[in-house]
DNA sequence: GCGCCAATTTTTACACTGCAAAGATCGCAA
DNA sequence: TTGCGATCTTTGCAGTGTAAAAATTGGCGC
């Protein structure tokens, strides 16, 4: 009530302006403080400035909290990936090398995000809008593939095989990284991890 | 009380007879049943037929439970990894895709153990017990390269990289298909995504 | 302009959780 | 037998998620 006059005016507002988005802002910060494991429906109610039980009636209970979070990372994930891919120029290895280190660097500079999007069982993969960007992100990298191989890896079994390996590749070595296992990886200076892990992906490609 | 004379005689008994492995037991169970996020050191407790307290002595707090059951997964997770590796032979490569594969299976089979020991923050790895078994896992993965290359891979930079791509990749597999986002693979029929994963893991290596 | 409706938010309540502290139990050694 | 220390239980407390009822308020028909 104070604050719609010092803010810009957002959308429709009942009580609050848009308390959805400011929710989905407040558990990015709770999930960034205290991690997927603190993670308190009560604690993003605060931040927000709103009862504890004011989140239900947007996102019914704190898994679809979640849920709805981990599809804003999905979208921003997708961002990233076409950013890093576009930044490549138009040389497809090349391409598909930024979108392998695109994925660490997203893992790296989003930790918790991640883990909620990939290693989390708490957001809900039957809900349509999570599905949907997640899906997308997908078919970025089958887009990517198809590219470098000039056929469509849905109708090929060898380049299907490709979008397995890269995706398990940029996928393991994020997990890894983030979890602290890999030491030998983790402990290089910005600069080598960096040489290193393109090295990687270069090797990974057959041909 | 009771039960100290219908089963084998434990160790050393105070109240219970080991409760210590009683705990971790249950621990396994809980940990099955409700998975990593739903855990509870309670639910621990009553399945071990304890107070809700009792954990404490032995444990320290939930974390140190799970630290403790995460060391027996490590534990467990090298067992197989050696009982698969001889079953494979004495070819070098035949035992590093058995090792792969291996990998995965283990994942695919203890999933939330999985869960515990690879993505989660609970289990505490400055423990020195979880470290040391821990540790162990990642030297059988170093020296299933070393046999391979003929190199010792903390010396040599290409065979480095091979160890942490092939980690990446039978990490990133198993992730992927635990938490259901590597659908094209998951929907397989197992005979199926045997001989496809036993492909991906060929192809990864190169010469 | 006015009053009702429904969307939104708060209040209240409850069962469950982890953890800490104090008390109870019991094997064992002196 | 007695006392000690390891083990386990009881009790208490602050937080948590969720459900249900109550309260607030913008918008719509009139």
């Amino acid at each position: 009530m104070v604050e719609s006059g010092t803010e810009k005016p957002r959308k429709t507002a009942y009580h609050h302006g848009d308390l959805r988005a400011t929710l989905l802002r407040a558990a990015e910060e709770e999930l960034d403080e205290r991690g997927i494991e603190g993670f308190t429906l009560r604690g993003c109610a605060k931040r927000a400035g709103v009862s504890h039980a004011a989140p239900t009636h947007h996102f019914g209970d704190a898994n679809g909290l979640l849920t709805a979070l981990a599809a804003v990372g999905f979208e921003r994930f997708l961002e990233v990936q076409t950013r890093v891919q576009a930044e490549a120029g138009a040389d497809a290895r090349a391409r598909h090398t930024a979108a392998g280190l695109g994925y660490i660097r997203f893992a790296l500079e989003n930790p918790e995000l991640f883990r909620l999007m990939f290693s989390s069982r708490r957001a809900d993969f039957s809900d349509a809008a999570l599905q949907k960007t997640a899906m997308q992100s997908f078919d970025a990298l089958l887009g990517s593939i198809a590219a470098l191989r000039g056929v469509n890896p849905r109708e090929d079994q060898p380049a299907m095989l490709d979008v397995l390996a890269s995706w398990a590749l940029a996928h393991g070595l994020s997990d890894l990284l983030l979890s602290g296992r890999m030491l030998t990886l983790a402990d290089m200076p910005g600069e080598t991890r960096e040489r290193t892990l393109a090295e990687i992906f270069t090797r990974s490609l057959r041909d």
